[in-house]
RNA sequence: GGAGACGUGGCCGAGAGGUCGAAGGCACUCCCCUGCUAAGGGAGCAUUCGGGCACAAACCUGAAUCGAGGGUUCGAAUCCCUCCGUCUCCGCCA
């Protein structure tokens, strides 16, 4: 959410700033709602100070045990107007807050603009993409003829879109995203978090998913009770944690990591890379989160950033980083840096981390504070990214690393939570 | 799943229709006193939003908030309803 206050002060320069990622605001119909609400709510607020002193008096003249049936049909005489002027300020304000809800954060300026995902900006290129002497398969067809990744069983299971991997594949799997807590717990100074995957409408308010997203959200519906989501990533429990807390002054940064899998009903994909593990209703992921001071959310993203690139650097992946336009960036975002992976089947780069900085978009809506040196609240920033999708590095390590024969060989990096293992091949 | 108790500021805790945003204590901040330490005296100390107000701060003023949301009432921390959460006992369970 943005701030209200900028959008009353500054709503020309925040229009301009909104236009480059391709959003029209009707500044028209705020400035209707804006002009309403004042009127309405200084006249409500009159009546209701005016109530609370007459009804003072009776309390006064009641404890003095005097008459005080004139106050009283005085007050009555209000009440007629002051429901009517309640009510009618409770519903614009409700119009007021979902209109207001339904802005996008505002682009940084080193945001490149633009109008499509064509116009994103490559910063950077490490590793080189090696050459093969032999046809290169994609992972389905390497962990097919492994014996190790089984799309029919998990689909008589589950159905489509979900996955099943066994022995040294399944393995992987896990000492991949081990092997990522670890390097963040213990070299980038992130503590670990184990967190609900299920949660409740608040806290997916508060990361933005809800009201817009829904569709997107496995959401399970209980009798007796409030409804729980599954959640699509481990940023919305993990920057929950700050959610309606002001935190101690000298308290940030918070650095949390956190391993969960992740469910995406993602209703509009269907058709987009239908084959293989690339886009599942179920994938784990390492999600590096950051709650920092307003004014040092700009380094931190370059750092949390760098953080997830490590881990593709440790584990030899060539990749790139992309600097998101300002037509591409997700809803709450102000800057996004995307990193994605090599594929040499596809012989492309394709997403692997995204990491962004909300600024106090996010924080607004959850009023998660601190407190200044001078004693005051502000809002805190917050940061997440991947650090990194579980199963895509899984496609990525088996595309890169495979050989003629069609084994794998495993990363060094990863060879410890291997038993030492080299290479994957057929179970004999 | 069954039965019961409870939810008040950073923390503890009083308040049980009226002058209550809320006694008292702890913690914290400032001042005074004091060789050091400890103790003592005084003052301050919730959040959000609106208006004064033209940017910000300060200040003044109003509203709302006693787990959340509704209701009753001229007036609700207090009474009623729904939900959320905590604790105790029983059952079940990794």
């Amino acid at each position: 959410m943005l701030d209200i206050q900028l959008l009353r002060t500054n709503l020309d320069t925040v229009c301009e700033r909104l236009a480059t990622r391709g959003y029209v605001l009707d500044t028209v119909a705020f400035q209707k709602l804006e002009t309403q609400r004042k009127t309405l709510q200084t006249r409500t607020q009159d009546l209701q100070a005016n109530r609370n002193s007459l009804s003072k008096q009776i309390g006064m003249l009641k404890g003095k045990g005097e008459d005080a049936t004139a106050v009283m049909a005085e007050v009555s005489a209000l009440k007629a107007e002051l429901d009517a002027n309640e009510i009618a300020l409770g519903d614009l304000l409700r119009e007021f807050d979902a209109f207001v809800a339904t802005i996008p954060n505002t682009p940084q300026d080193s945001v490149p603009v633009g109008k499509s995902a064509e116009d994103n900006v490559e910063i950077k290129r490490w590793g080189k993409p090696a050459s093969y002497d032999f046809t290169v398969k994609d992972h389905v067809d390497l962990g097919e003829a492994l014996g190790q990744l089984d799309f029919a069983t998990a689909a008589k299971i589950a159905g489509a879109r979900f996955s099943l991997l066994k022995g040294p594949l399944a393995r992987l799997h896990r000492a991949i995203a081990q092997f990522m807590l670890d390097v963040h717990t213990e070299e980038h100074g992130y503590t670990e978090i184990y967190a609900p995957y299920l949660v409740n409408a608040a806290s997916m308010t508060g990361t933005g998913q809800l009201p817009k997203f829904e569709a997107d959200l496995f959401k399970i519906l209980r009798p007796d009770a409030e409804p729980l989501y599954l959640i699509p990533t481990a940023e919305v429990p993990v920057t929950n944690i700050v959610r309606d807390e002001i935190l101690a002054a000298g308290a940030l940064p918070l650095k949390f990591v956190c391993h969960t899998p992740c469910f995406r009903s993602e209703a509009g994909s269907y058709g987009k890379d239908t084959r293989g593990m690339i886009r599942q209703h179920q994938f784990d992921k390492v999600e590096l989160v950051q709650i920092v001071a307003a004014e040092k959310s700009v380094e931190a993203l370059e750092e949390l950033t760098r953080h997830a690139e490590t881990i593709l650097e440790k584990l030899e992946l060539p990749y790139r980083r992309v600097v998101l336009c300002t037509a591409d960036m997700g809803f709450s975002s102000a800057k996004t840096y995307d990193l994605e992976v090599w594929l040499p089947a596809q012989n492309t780069y394709r997403e692997i981390s995204s990491c962004s900085n909300f600024e106090a978009f996010q924080a607004r809506r959850m009023q998660a504070r601190v407190r200044n040196d001078k004693n005051k609240t502000e809002l805190v920033h917050t940061l997440n990214g991947s650090g990194l999708a579980v199963g895509r590095t899984l496609v990525a390590i088996m595309e890169n690393n495979q050989r003629a024969d069609g084994s794998i060989r495993i990363p060094d990096a990863l060879r410890p939570y291997m038993r030492g293992a080299e290479i994957i091949t057929l179970p004999r």
